[in-house]
DNA sequence: GTCTATATGAGGATAGAC
DNA sequence: GTCTATCCTCATATAGAC
């Protein structure tokens, strides 16, 4: 057994539980660093260094670069998971992910989320110095952030009065596409260095206000129609 | 004379003019290569390739990657400012913005401009994959945006009417900040081959609802007031 | 000013002892 | 499974002839 596949179940040895420590330990070096110096900035050697395991070891756990990163987009993705359960207003969404940029909101943004997200910067593509076209981490975060999607509608649905969506079925998607942009524009500017005097708060409201005035406008029309 | 100064006047000779068709080959292999490749994809060696001159003269007209790019940028912000003259309200500018990712309105998309975009993700924070803090690409790329930012305020003021401006001054800010953020998202998006079913043009129209209903909302609150 | 050959350094990856 | 020494590739940059 090697690389990434694990003993399938039954008793767990000393040396693999010693094993397992290993791995968590590469997978935590490779987070932290990731989140400082992004994918490129972070190298084997490192990860090999902060880990306290030597190179040979990473290789061992890991195929490669890729292979190690697509493991903790993994890993990352369980999280957001786990976070991410139950119903979500536009509001409260766009709160969270505008305000949260700011480092206000600390408790609410864990290290893997953050990860998730400069992972989308990752993947632009390759004009704007993202990953390869054929790189296994893009397209594992692709797959992802396609998940994630799904749930953020799902969720965004719950919130959208039900004669809008009887009317206009497509709005939740539309809606979050919208929040969406909006978030990940914030985020852009978050991470420029310019405008730091920027109050996220009252962006994130008027974000929301915006947002909750176009489902207005939808919800008059649909009953206006009746 | 060397790298960057031109001869400030005068009679041009014919080997000067030479080296300055030479310097201008260099720049638009540059600029067709960094949005083909990037910042980091596109290599020395392959600029000195398809601008048909030898690595040495590259490094005698520039004197380093930086600089060659630093060159690029402010051709690409001259370029800009002359395309962006005029009032243009939020709506237009959204329309400007988002429609044009879709690669749908090819003639008021230049290649400056689209570098100009593409250097955003370049200034992005190291941690995302962005520039290093000391580089003077990044340098030369945000004061070059704090000035565009500067000049998109200036010019939705004037689409703004003017009893909401002058019971919310910072009003004008506040739209260009958030449909910045609109343009950026959707810049990430289309960048991100997902949903690439995406109506970028329905979109555009949107988020200029979303903004302008903001802007009424503002209206109707100074109205009230009186 | 233009060109060729080459120095230099960084980072990903492997070999093979233990 | 763990570790060390080493290889390979590739990109920036320079030296020096013409």
């Amino acid at each position: 057994m090697k690389q990434g596949t694990r003993r399938s179940g039954g008793t767990k040895g000393v040396r693999q539980a010693r094993s397992d420590r290993s791995r968590e330990q590469i997978l935590r070096a490779a987070l932290d660093l990731a989140l400082e110096h992004g994918y490129q900035g972070t190298t084997m050697a490192a990860v090999s260094t902060r880990s306290g395991l030597p190179v040979g070891s990473v290789y061992w756990h890991f195929k490669g670069k890729e292979q190690l990163f697509v493991a903790l987009l993994e890993h990352c993705y369980e999280v957001w998971l786990e976070i991410h359960s139950g119903p979500e207003g536009v509001r409260r969404k766009l709160s969270r992910g505008i305000t949260g940029l700011s480092g206000a909101d600390p408790e609410h943004h864990t290290k893997e989320e953050a990860l998730l997200k400069a992972a989308a910067v990752w993947a632009l593509s390759r004009r704007l110095g993202g990953l390869d076209e054929d790189s296994e981490v893009r397209a594992a975060y692709l797959r992802m952030r396609a998940e994630m999607f799904k749930v953020d509608v799902e969720r965004i649905t719950e919130s959208v009065p039900a004669d809008v969506t009887e009317r206009f079925p497509d709005m939740p998607t539309k809606l979050t596409v919208l929040s969406l942009a909006f978030t990940d524009g914030f985020y852009v500017h978050a991470n420029s260095e310019v405008h730091l005097d920027l109050d996220f708060g009252e962006y994130a409201d008027l974000a929301a206000r915006a947002l909750e005035g176009l489902v207005d406008d939808f919800a008059r029309r649909a009953a206006e129609e009746r």
